[in-house]
DNA sequence: TTTTGAGTTGTTCGA
DNA sequence: GTCGAACAACTCAAA
């Protein structure tokens, strides 16, 4: 084949990326392409942050392909259009890309594969977003499993591949012009973070600091926001510059090498499976994205009282441990996933705000934001989702804090007034909004 | 079909 | 301060 298209997505990276990988196999020369589709740009919830990230993100990957002797090609408009208009302007005669598990683009990827289907163009998607693809992790009656364990144990067994190497050479064809990199105002957009670093080098360079050190006291370490006990390789993974397999792989290697701490090691590779689990989860279970997981909860009548949810985002609960996890989120558009955890729990058990609310909240905050990861997280705070247990899930804000910031460092580095008269004074009362927690589930059951 | 064991990350209470 | 049991009796997965 002479020319192929390549459709980039979440997936914004030259090593490891299945879909470039064959079509450069396959085709003499290729199209690298980015769609801005106005139409999700001006929704609600599409976070700035993420839009200026994804922007970094596109600049890296156009210098990346520029040093192997390509560049990437950027349009905007309804994909369906772009490609098609794309594929006649280079004479392609397929289309290659990664498949997207999310509802969204699962509309938005069949219309491509059906515009493929009348113009004559082969398209081609490649399961890449997962190290097991949904659909292969299945109980032995062929239906998914709901809960984590046994689907751990399953996914265990199955291999998974490893990385593909990264192109030696990429070849464009000339005369297809390219948009220029929007400016994030043009795109209607405002930052408000300091954003880190985006792109393949700095995905590669995070994942290596991480496995030199802090992946061998991960399981000791992970549950304290004070230390950087974490990965953070979060922002790189939603938006592709790094694939899961490189990370596993590199896990593997780091468990091979401290051998004392193939536990420590262990528990982080559990974290990659719980990204798959909850992306198997939204793919069987659509339905996760507009409600409860277990319908009945999607009956609880939440008081969802406005000002208190405004305190919690804006992080004056008088709850020092809450109000620091979410000015982090605030300030950097990353929060620890113990805080997740914490803030989740405080928002839906001691707010009783709908966690939906949560959700949205943090989809808009979040750089690392993704719908199966952040839906799976706010369910299981809420106990509406797998697992569901309410009654066992409601968290202490101060048992928390002296199990996992004891010293209260963290807090103090985003609540230097804790102390003070001028802190918030408590919102809540921690133990009566339990009682009331536990009726509202009660009564909805 | 029935039974059995287990369920990411907790909290509270009382000894 | 530390430890184990109770929480409430549920649902899932597998034999």
């Amino acid at each position: 084949m002479k020319t192929a298209l390549v459709w980039f997505r979440r997936d914004l990276r030259l090593t490891d990326n299945t879909a470039l990988h064959h079509a450069l196999r396959d085709a003499e020369s290729i199209v690298p392409v980015f769609t801005f589709d106005p139409k999700i740009l001006k929704l609600p919830d599409v976070g700035s942050r993420r839009v200026a990230y994804l922007l970094a993100c596109l600049d890296s990957l156009d210098k990346n392909l520029r040093h192997l002797g390509g560049r990437l090609i950027l349009r905007a408009g309804d994909p369906v259009d772009v490609l098609r208009r794309l594929a006649k302007e280079s004479g392609a005669e397929a289309v290659y890309w990664n498949k997207d598990y999310e509802p969204f683009a699962l509309k938005r990827d069949a219309a491509v594969a059906a515009m493929c289907r009348s113009e004559g163009l082969v398209a081609h998607d490649f399961h890449d977003q997962c190290l097991q693809p949904p659909g292969e992790v299945l109980k032995q009656d062929g239906t998914p499993y709901t809960v984590f364990t046994p689907f751990s144990r399953v996914w265990k067994e199955k291999p998974v591949a490893a990385p593909l190497a990264r192109p030696l050479s990429v070849r464009v064809p000339e005369k297809i012009p390219s948009d220029p990199l929007p400016t994030l105002e043009s795109l209607g957009h405002k930052l408000d973070i300091i954003l880190p670093a985006a792109g393949e080098r700095a995905a590669g360079d995070a994942l290596k600091a991480f496995m030199k050190e802090a992946v061998g006291r991960y399981k000791s370490c992970r549950d304290l926001p004070a230390v950087e006990g974490t990965s953070r390789m979060s922002p790189h993974l939603r938006f592709g510059t790094i694939s899961p397999r490189t990370i596993l792989a590199s896990a593997g290697e780091a468990r091979a090498k401290h051998r004392g701490s193939a536990a420590e090691v262990d528990v982080y590779v559990n974290e990659l499976i719980w990204r798959d689990f909850y992306k198997h989860i939204l793919h069987h279970f659509p339905h996760v994205e507009k409600g409860s997981f277990r319908k009945e909860y999607d009956a609880i009548e939440w008081p969802n009282d406005k000002g208190l949810f405004a305190a919690w985002c804006e992080g004056r609960t008088g709850y020092p441990i809450v109000d620091a996890a979410m000015r982090q989120l605030n300030q950097t558009g990353w929060m620890h996933n113990r805080l997740r955890m914490i803030t989740a729990s405080f928002l839906t058990k001691d707010l009783l705000v709908d966690w939906k609310w949560g959700e949205r909240y943090f989809m808009k905050q979040l750089l690392d934001g993704d719908l199966a990861a952040n839906n799976g997280g706010w369910q299981w705070a809420a106990g509406t989702g797998t697992d569901a247990q309410p009654y066992f899930r409601i968290f202490n804000p101060s048992s928390q804090t002296a199990k996992f910031d004891p010293k209260e460092e963290f807090i103090r580095k985003y609540v230097p007034e804790v102390d003070r008269p001028s802190y918030a004074r408590p919102v809540v009362v921690h133990s009566e909004q339990r009682n009331r927690a536990l009726a509202l589930y009660k009564a909805a059951r």
